[in-house]
DNA sequence: TGCCAGGCCGGGT
DNA sequence: ACCCGGCATGGC
């Protein structure tokens, strides 16, 4: 059983990202920028509320109020400014989420790595989780677990790690999803949270590729 | 009570 | 090319 497997068998399937439309998914990306799931549910909850989860009312509001909506998420004023430059960037530039998403992929990823505030992980959940291309979303749970496997060295950046995965696995959404999803399950709630000794390691003592 | 959370940018060496 | 401070709330 390789990695993935082994997860899959131990936590079941995930169905990231926890967003009901693409909008809303676009919005967690940015809002869950170093900030705990927790407070971001609570910033989309008032942006709900307030009718604001719509690219519309977003390009619309102004800084003031979003800033305000989304309080809870921390960094409020910074967000507002990055939220902003996103949406502003895909309703000049395409008008709507599912215009954008028939752009070639690697031309989509280019764009949206020149708006501020947009870096790789957030430009690859956008990609993979809201537009189902098949790209790998690497992340802080990411590099710590598979840095202490072993797996990675500490001089990888962002895309040495992304390149690793890809070069090993299928290129299907499905899985980069899933994959991605069951690490930070794992690293966060049974690493962290149930096993923070690592007894019991999900990965198991010698991890397997692809 | 302090530390941390699903980054990224800008300015300094 | 690195390195680092800043950004801010809420949960444990």
């Amino acid at each position: 059983m390789n990695i993935y497997e082994r997860l899959h068998a131990r936590f079941g399937p995930q169905r990231w990202w926890p967003a009901q439309t693409a909008c809303e998914m676009i919005v967690g990306a940015v809002l869950t920028q170093n900030t705990a799931w927790s407070n971001v549910e609570k910033a989309i909850a008032v942006l709900r509320a307030r009718e604001m989860l719509h690219l519309d009312a977003l390009h619309r509001v102004s800084m003031r109020d979003l800033a305000d909506a989304i309080r809870a998420s921390g960094f409020f004023n910074l967000k507002a400014r990055r939220l902003k430059a996103l949406v502003d960037f895909i309703v000049v530039r395409y008008g709507t989420l599912a215009r954008m998403f028939a752009q070639d992929a690697v031309t989509l990823r280019a764009e949206l790595l020149r708006v501020n505030g947009i870096g790789p992980e957030t430009a690859d959940s956008i990609l993979l989780y809201a537009g189902g291309v098949p790209i790998f979303v690497v992340d802080a749970y990411t590099r710590r677990v598979f840095l202490r496997h072993g797996l990675i060295q500490e001089a990888d950046d962002y895309h040495d790690i992304q390149a690793l995965f890809m070069a090993h696995l299928t290129r299907d959404a499905v899985l980069f999803n899933e994959y991605h999803a069951l690490i930070v399950r794992a690293a966060k709630y049974h690493c962290k949270k149930t096993a923070p000794d690592c007894a019991t390691c999900p990965l198991g003592d010698l991890p397997v590729w692809l």
